[in-house]
DNA sequence: CAGTGGTCTAGACCACAAC
DNA sequence: TTGTGGTCTAGACCACTGA
C-alpha cells in the first residue's frame, strides 16, 4: 500500500465516522503532512482521490470542505408522451424549464455511442441540435439536450437544420413527412462530464452526468433522431412504478405481472 | 487558463480529431514536456484529468492509452416482477447472474440517502446484506447489491438478517408475515464509485457506478427494505420502452397514451 | 489582506509489465 | 531487462477569497 492512498482511506474512514461532518472541513494540507511525517505531494494526492469520488471539495483560504449530497429530485418517468403547444415532454418536471441558452444547431461527424443507434457508420454527418434548458428565473442550467439527425434525413427535410421548426418540432415535422407514428426508446447510463458539460451545469469534481438517451424511430424501424439529455447526477434521478398482480402471495409462475 | 489545461484541452482536440485513436498511445510524458516546454507536473495533472473523464488510461511501460468505450449491454426493464424457484428478479438479464462472492449480513448505521427512503432518521440502525453477483464461469463481478432493512423489523422478523432466507427470500418471508402484497418503486441514478467497489468491478478511473435504488413498500406505504443495485455505468444501460396512442398524427391533448 | 489551496520546477528513486 | 508511468521530496511563487 502506498503513502497516499493511506492517507485516503484515513480520511474516508475520518468522514464515514462523522469525525468530520458535511460543511466542515478536514485538516488543511500542513496539518496532514506532519500528522503523516510526509510531504505535501502525497497529501494533494489523497485529496485528488478523495475529490474524483465526490467525497470533498477543496475550497481555496477555507480548506478542503467534505461536501453536502444534496437531496434528488426525481424525474418520472411514467412512459407517457405528454405534449403542449410548445412540443412534447417525456416527463412533466422538464416542461417547467425553458431556454437558457440560444439553440445552436450544426453539422458534424455522429459521436461514437449515437452512430449505432441511428444505423451510421462512425464519423458519418449528422445534424447536431443543442438546447441548454434550465431555471428561467435564475438562468442556472439545468439540462443540455442535444438531438442527433442523420443528415440523408436532412437533405429530404431540410426543416430539420432549421433554427425554427415550427409547432410540434421536429416530431411533428417527420410525421407530416409520413414516418410517423413515432415509437420512441430509452434508455438510460452515466459518464463523466467533460469541461464544458461541467461548466454549464455547475457540477462539482467527481459528480457524473446521468444521461437519457431516446431514438425516435419510424413504424417500421428506421432511426429517426436519437437526443442525448444530460443532468447532474447527483441531484436527479429518474423513478417509475414496478406493477405486480395484487395477490397475498405471488405467483409462482415466472413472469408475475 | 492554466498550463495545464492547455495541454489537456489540446490533448482532448488531437483525440476527439482521431489523431490517437482508441487503443492508441498519446506522447508519452516526455515528449509532451518537451512540446509544451514545460516540466513534469502540468503533464501530468493533465493527463489526471483526461483519467477523471474517463477518455484515457496510463498503462506502465506502455504509455497513456486512449479508452475504447465498450458496446454498452442493456438492462430491460419492463416494469414486470420476474419469479423462480430462487427468488425474484426485475430483469431478465440478473437471472444469469450468481453470486461470486458468499452474502454478508451486517448491522450499521444507515447510509445517508437510504434513510430518507426508508423514513429513518440518519444513523439509524439497519441490517446490510451485501451481495456480490456475477459470472459463475470467470467469477467476475458484474453488479453489487446491497439490501438496507429497518433493525425494527429485524427484531419482530429474525430471519430478516438469517443468512439463508428460505424459498423467495426476505420478500416472500414479509409477505408471510402480512406486510404484503409488496409494492415496489425503483429510481435510477449515479455516482462515482470507492476504492472497494471499483476494484469490485474493475472500474477503470472515471468511470461512474449506475445505481438502480428500488423501494419495497407494504400496502399501507411503510418501507420495508431498499435494494441499491451498482453496475459499471459504461458497461450497462437500463432501456425501457414508451408508448403512445398509435395515430398518424398526435393528439393535440395534454397527454398523449 | 493573510492564509489557504493551486501551480510549477528540479530531481530522485521505485515498481512493474511489455519487450 | 529496460523504459514507462508512479511516488515522493524540497522548495518556490501565485491567486483567490473568506475571515
Amino acid at each position: 500500500m502506498v503513502l497516499w492512498q493511506d492517507i485516503a482511506e484515513a480520511l474516508r474512514a475520518d468522514i464515514a465516522r462523522g469525525e468530520y461532518p458535511p460543511g466542515s472541513t478536514i485538516p488543511k494540507e500542513t496539518e496532514l503532512m506532519a500528522a503523516h511525517r510526509t510531504g505535501r505531494d502525497p497529501v494533494r494526492r489523497a485529496i485528488a482521490q478523495l475529490t474524483a469520488e465526490g467525497l470533498v471539495e477543496p475550497i481555496r483560504r477555507r480548506g478542503t470542505v467534505v461536501r453536502h449530497h444534496p437531496a434528488r429530485r426525481r424525474i418520472n418517468r411514467s412512459r407517457l408522451v405528454y405534449r403542449d403547444e410548445r412540443g412534447y415532454y417525456f416527463d412533466q418536471i422538464a416542461q417547467g424549464w425553458r431556454p437558457v441558452q440560444s439553440p445552436t444547431v450544426s453539422r458534424g461527424p455522429v459521436p461514437y455511442d449515437i452512430a449505432a443507434l441511428l444505423d451510421l457508420q462512425p464519423g458519418a454527418e449528422v445534424i447536431i441540435r443543442d438546447r441548454v434548458m434550465g431555471d428561467p428565473a435564475t438562468g442556472q442550467a439545468t439540462q443540455l439536450a442535444t438531438s442527433y439527425i442523420p443528415a440523408a434525413l436532412d437533405e429530404e427535410l431540410p426543416v430539420l437544420s432549421a433554427t425554427e421548426t415550427g409547432s410540434g418540432g421536429i416530431y411533428d415535422r417527420l410525421e407530416d413527412a409520413g414516418y410517423g407514428p413515432i415509437r420512441w426508446t430509452e434508455a438510460i447510463t452515466s459518464r463523466m462530464p467533460g469541461p464544458v458539460e461541467a461548466r454549464l451545469l455547475r457540477l462539482p469534481p467527481g459528480v457524473p452526468l446521468l444521461r437519457i438517451v431516446r431514438l425516435a424511430a419510424s413504424p417500421s424501424g428506421q432511426p429517426l433522431e436519437v437526443n442525448d439529455t444530460r443532468v447532474n447526477a447527483e441531484e436527479w434521478e429518474i423513478s417509475y412504478p414496478i406493477s405486480r398482480h395484487a395477490s397475498a402471495r405471488p405467483d409462482r409462475s415466472m413472469e408475475v405481472h
